[in-house]
DNA sequence: GCTTTTCCAGACGAATTTGGTCTGGTTCGC
DNA sequence: GCGAACCAGACCAAATTCGTCTGGAAAAGC
């Protein structure tokens, strides 16, 4: 009953490329570092969402990735489908799958539901909402780096230096 | 993001035992032959059911399984957190694990979001609103042996011969 | 007290999924 | 042409899932 790493990092990801004007063009590396990813996995998840069409890539040098539309109009249920394929809480639930009980259970019935609310709240959410409220968790981590080598065992997570809001 | 096939078995299991007047003891294998679960699997999982004080269990010749409460009094989401341990859709909002960034990560915040409507959705519905609507997958699978037989290609699942709903 | 029947506890293991890495390409700018 | 960057997929280790199996232990009945 967990997201998966990939759809994390994927939604972490396109955090860092919305936090910047529209159509900047970014390396996988520079994402990594803000967002505390692993290199070559963001790598991948990125080639699925551009197939999705919520990224573009650019090869070659001063090449990288770019978003392909406005961060509000990208809902988290979008970057999380590309990656993990579409929710599903049971394989009755499943297109492809399905089960021949479907009918007649009512834990089909109940799974459906539930998942049905998830979908909404993921529908709902736009990539722009996250980023809003986000802080790049490679700050985090660098702050708590260096406070430990000053002896202060807990940061107390000050206004957070984050760039300031594209003027729009 | 599915929910494990234990808790499936778990929550079809009990439809199967809320099917009978409330206290009635029975085996394992009779429970497993209506709603088509493997055997010694259903075993093991009324087991976590017992410990959570859903079930009770009953040793020595003539003893089985039967329900501890009335299905009305429990919940879907106490049985499936019996069996898979509390829904935690990221380690951040697992007790246990955690996560250092949780204080300022935007998804984190999302994904509590979901999670609670989940468990409001599983929380709400108790085994007796499952056993009101559910047709027991074994008979179903019965059936569809039989028609097939007779060659009739698709069952219309007609009103079923579930046993009447006890006079209380 | 012996036997039978049932659950109990946990070890065991195959199959699948997850969480990545690596390599050999391909495309682009220069 | 060269180097920088993505692309496509093979590959792999670890974890999890989905069970099975075995040797008990308790209860009932004789
Ligand atoms: S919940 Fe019911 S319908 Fe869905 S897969 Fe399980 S048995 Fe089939
Ligand atoms: S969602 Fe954010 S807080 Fe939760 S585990 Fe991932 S990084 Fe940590």
């Amino acid at each position: 009953m967990q997201i998966t790493r990939a759809a994390e990092y994927g939604v972490l990801g396109l955090t860092a490329l919305a936090r910047r004007p529209l159509g900047e063009v970014v390396m996988i590396e520079t994402l990594c570092a803000e967002e505390d990813i692993p290199n070559s996995f963001l790598g991948k998840i990125l080639q699925s969402l551009a197939k999705a069409g919520i990224v573009k890539s650019a090869r070659g040098s001063g090449g990288g990735f770019s978003l392909a539309r406005t961060p509000t109009e990208v809902t988290a249920l979008e970057i999380i489908e590309a990656i993990e394929g579409p929710i599903a809480f049971q394989r009755c639930l499943d297109e492809d799958l399905g089960c021949e009980h479907s009918g007649g259970c009512a834990l089909c019935a109940l799974l459906s539901e539930a998942q049905e609310q998830v979908r909404e709240v993921f529908g709902r959410t736009t990539l722009s909402d996250l980023t809003g409220r986000h802080i790049p968790n490679g700050l985090v981590r660098q702050a708590r780096n260096r406070s430990s080598e000053t002896a202060a065992p807990v940061m107390p997570l000050d206004p957070v230096p984050v760039q300031p809001a594209p003027a729009s």
